[in-house]
RNA sequence: CGGGGCGUAGCUCAGCCUGGCUAGAGCGUCUGGUUUGGGACCAGAAGGUCGCAUGUUCGAAUCAUGUCGCCCCGACCA
């Protein structure tokens, strides 16, 4: 492609809002433009490497078996409903009416789509013979992030690979699953992006029944935990921590004193009001759990972890409990509770962090009282300790004698067990070889398409620009004529690109007639691997300069058979992404 | 949803506090010329409902109220 033919509108300055290094670069680079908040509109450079992460996709979706479908984006709101996605999924459902012969037909965008695949497969698979089956598709996603943000890293409208498997059995379904799983390995690397597969809530299944693929990289919205000793890796909603020995506080105990500390009632201000650190207080949540009250103690400066909290008392639901349960149980409102003069028993259970605890500061159960000097066993008695916090920096490994590290991380796959929870609400059964009916058991394996160039953009540029590895990069060569007015020079330098076509390199020639700076800072801005400058100053010799994006000097090589050179370089770098 | 910030030329911004002639600069664009290896130079030109509405005023980009848009931070943390 021509430079002067095509619509690259690459930019100086950084425009105002956008922040993070992807959002930036992406804008600066000519990729995308915003249409409006969450939406934007990719231009040829974006869209072209968003094609060849699509496809590095396709084919290897592809090698793993599963077929290629295209479902639509538009759906009808019954689906939804038979679910109860429709509440589940609140307002990022976009919905609407549209009147056809005078009646209304409620649809959504679809932001997902078990529901539309899950009808698929029920009207079409009705025997064990049919199965296993995986369909994906590679389509746009709508919903609608109540903030959407980080230029294309959050949006309402994304580009997914969705997967779904149907399975017979659950030994089908982890066969396919692993299936997915090594294939999502093969895609990352092949896009160059540096991920870790780190252990995901699962929900109802439990296990290993989930995986989240994680680019590393600072501005990533996600926390990861990481063992770098063990190579454990787990989102901070899963990381279990190492048995964390905590020794008994030897502070002499203080006297239980109670304070006024007039309106406030969280963490900070408390800490703030009374100016000592959050980790001497003690928070006290009130869950319910199976609709039963519970206690749950953690250090002031820690987080508590629903799912674990839920895992150690047994139960299947949880939910903080409301303002007025809170009140029946501690007699005060939200913000004063404390495990000392509860007004009705409820069990209490503590993190194991709670018990080096000493002369702790706790809500008093009475408004805007609290209690200063605290402790274990002398005014209140625990339970039971288990681990019930999120996992943090520096926690003890789960599989090493090594201490966790927190890492912020870009979610760019996700692949999960889904089992029977979609196929059993919409009825999706097959007959199995004894003519008996089961219900279908399911996977879903999803992609961050656009992710994918934010991610590589957010871990890979440098202060010149992007730097695309060859498998993404929208051309993989561009030849830069220095000066295009020069007749010679140009006669050279389309010759070049002529011959690099017909090999079949991806090339864009920069035939704009602009001077070399220009030209030069555009080819790093817009990050493509090879540069090759077809100039006045090596055409005398018979010579064309090659540059690397990620080198800092050039090299000369002959003019005559330079397409084939040249060529051959861009295989080789190919093959490094195959 | 809560809090904060910003809307002036295609882009980045000045002007606003303290209202007053034809609203400015740099970049980009166009014309002509000189240049040609890391974002050139000279001469000229085009390009603006100052986000929108209402109000105050003799007079509003500037003050007030409302509204819309965009960006950032935080969101069951007791």
């Amino acid at each position: 492609m021509r430079w002067s033919q095509t619509l690259i509108p690459t930019m100086k300055e950084t425009p105002e809002g956008a922040e993070i290094p992807s959002h930036v670069l992406m804008l600066r680079a000519g990729m995308i433009h915003q249409l409006m908040a969450g939406a934007y509109t990719y231009l040829p450079l974006g869209y072209r490497a968003l094609r060849k992460a699509e496809q590095i996709i396709r084919q290897e979706m592809d090698k793993a078996g599963a077929v290629e479908v295209h479902m639509p984006a538009l759906t009808p709101i019954q689906l939804w409903e038979q679910t109860g996605r429709v509440e589940a999924f609140g307002d990022v459902l976009i919905k609407f009416d549209v009147r056809r012969q005078g009646k209304k037909v409620p649809m959504a965008l679809g932001p997902t789509h078990e529901e539309i695949v899950t009808d698929l497969v029920k009207k079409f698979v009705s025997s064990y013979r049919q199965l296993p089956l995986t369909l994906y598709q590679i389509q746009t996603k709508f919903r609608n992030e109540e903030r959407p943000r980080f230029g294309v890293l959050r949006t309402s409208e994304f580009l997914m690979k969705d997967a779904y498997s149907f399975d017979s059995t659950v030994e089908g379904l982890n066969a396919n699953y692993d299936r997915m799983y090594a294939a999502y390995c093969t895609i990352f690397r092949r896009c160059g992006v540096d991920y870790l597969a780190v252990e995901a809530e699962s929900g109802p299944i439990g296990g290993d029944a989930s995986h989240e693929f994680m680019a590393i990289a600072d501005n990533g919205e996600d926390s990861v935990l990481y063992d770098p000793k063990s190579g454990y890796a787990a989102n901070q909603e899963r990381a279990e921590t190492g048995k964390r020995t905590v020794a008994k506080s030897t502070v002499e105990p203080k006297p239980l004193t109670k304070l006024h500390t007039p309106g406030v009632g969280s963490i900070e201000a408390v800490s703030k009001f009374l100016k000592c650190k959050p980790h001497q207080m003690l928070k006290t949540l009130i869950y319910t759990a199976d609709d039963k009250p519970l206690a749950v103690l953690i250090r002031g400066d820690h987080e508590a972890n629903e799912n674990k909290i839920r895992r150690a008392v047994g139960a299947k639901k949880l939910a903080l409990a409301d303002a007025a349960l809170v009140e029946a149980i501690t007699g005060a409102p939200v913000g004063f509770a404390g495990p000392v003069g509860l007004k009705q028993p409820v069990p209490i259970w503590a993190d194991d962090d709670v018990a080096g605890m000493a002369n702790m500061i706790i809500g008093a159960n009475e408004a805007d009282q609290h209690y200063v000097g605290a402790n274990l066993e002398r005014d209140f008695q625990v339970e039971k300790f288990a681990d019930l916090r999120n996992a943090t920096a520096g926690d003890p490994s789960p599989r090493s004698d090594g201490k966790l590290e927190l890492r912020h991380a870009i979610e760019i796959g996700h692949v999960f067990k889904l089992g029977t929870k979609y196929s059993e609400a919409m009825g999706a059964k097959f007959l199995d070889d004894k003519e008996q009916q089961h219900t279908i058991i399911m996977g879903c394996y999803g992609i961050g398409v656009n992710r994918i160039l934010a991610s590589l953009i957010e871990t890979k540029s440098d202060a010149n620009g992007v730097v695309w590895p060859m498998s993404i990069a929208p051309y993989e060569v561009i030849v830069s004529s220095v000066n295009a007015a020069d007749a010679e020079v140009s006669a050279a330098a389309d010759k070049l690109y002529g011959e690099l076509q017909a090999a079949g390199v991806d090339t864009l020639y920069d035939d704009r007639d602009q001077r070399p700076g220009v030209k030069f800072k555009d080819a790093d801005l817009i990050g493509i691997p090879l540069r090759v400058v077809v100039g006045g100053r090596g055409l005398k010799e018979g010579n064309l300069e090659l540059k690397w994006r990620t080198k800092e000097a050039p090299e000369m090589i002959p003019l005559a058979g330079a397409a084939e050179a040249i060529a051959k370089l861009v295989a080789g770098e190919r093959d490094r992404y195959r």
